[in-house]
DNA sequence: ACTTGACTTAAAGTTCACTTTAACTGTTAC
DNA sequence: GTAACAGTTAAAGTGAACTTTAAGTCAAGT
């Protein structure tokens, strides 16, 4: 099955322009063309559209895509080179949600600061809260607005 | 207690230069400065950066933070609207962190895929085996490789 | 007073990942 | 065959988020 640059276009949702965007980058090397000069995308290309999407989400640049691409058409000979990469990639994509769920937990400290607020009627009640009328869960999240951290401890300025 | 430029820029790890732009963007509508013109950052200033940090991973643009901003310096009467946008945010980065979940995964059964080819010596030997011998785990990563999603099932092209 | 280092501004420059344009050519349906 | 549509290229343009530059001012220590 052949699919040309508008319907491979439309499988993953995103304009042509944009696949020959990385075409020209290098991001498909295995891309072949019909005697007319039209691109014509396998499965094989789909595959590898998907992984560098995912590999897009992990944190690596176009430039960086491209230079894995290259390994992948080495062949064998790379297989090691692609596992470290991969593994790199699975780490900070752990570390990049691990500071996402960080940031999730000052959003949820968010929404019940503005739900008591927005029940007293001002900001100011939730401000003159007693520390240990807030919800244990968003205690965490709320000391991460302090400063403190970095601050070794100046004795009182 | 207050610091200079240079010395929030060192509590929150960025350059100065940022914190320049942030202020003339016009997400630090309560900056004050000195008589000589000098930027004075307060803890408040600090909070207010962190929760620029945190709307930013949310997916906010610089833009729509500064609204927010806004939002925020409007008092009592926006609390509504802040506690929507909390909401939205939240709900857009706990989808943001599925998708992520999802990348994860493909990365993990890439890391599988080249450990296999690794031991065998050759991608082939991966490629070759029977769908049954790969982890349960890996079975859903590896069907998002394949073309099917939107088509529609036709008939055998 | 003077040096040094950190601050100030406006404006221009950078990087990234596309996106658009213009002029043109290939492909498909009638 | 021809219209209309989908494809092609090289090159210029875009928008976001900074970053750098240049020229100058402020603040702290000696």
């Amino acid at each position: 099955m052949l699919y040309s640059i508008g319907e491979m276009a439309k499988l993953l949702s995103l304009p042509a322009s944009t696949l020959r965007y990385y075409d020209q980058e290098g991001l498909l090397p295995g891309l072949t063309r019909s005697p007319g000069g039209t691109r014509m995308f396998t499965e094989t290309d789909y595959k590898a559209l998907m992984v560098i999407d995912c590999l897009k989400q992990s944190g690596l640049s176009i430039k960086e895509i491209k230079a894995f691409m290259e390994l992948a058409a080495g062949g064998d000979e790379t297989i090691g080179d692609r596992l470290a990469l991969f593994r790199g990639r699975k780490a900070a994509l752990e570390a990049q949600i691990e500071e996402l769920q960080e940031t999730l937990a000052l959003l949820s400290y968010k929404c019940w600061y503005y739900e008591t607020a927005q029940a007293a009627g001002t900001e100011d009640a939730v401000q003159n809260l007693p520390p240990d009328q807030v919800p244990e869960a968003h205690r965490a999240a709320m000391a991460r607005l302090e400063v403190r951290r970095l601050a070794e401890e100046e004795a009182g300025k």
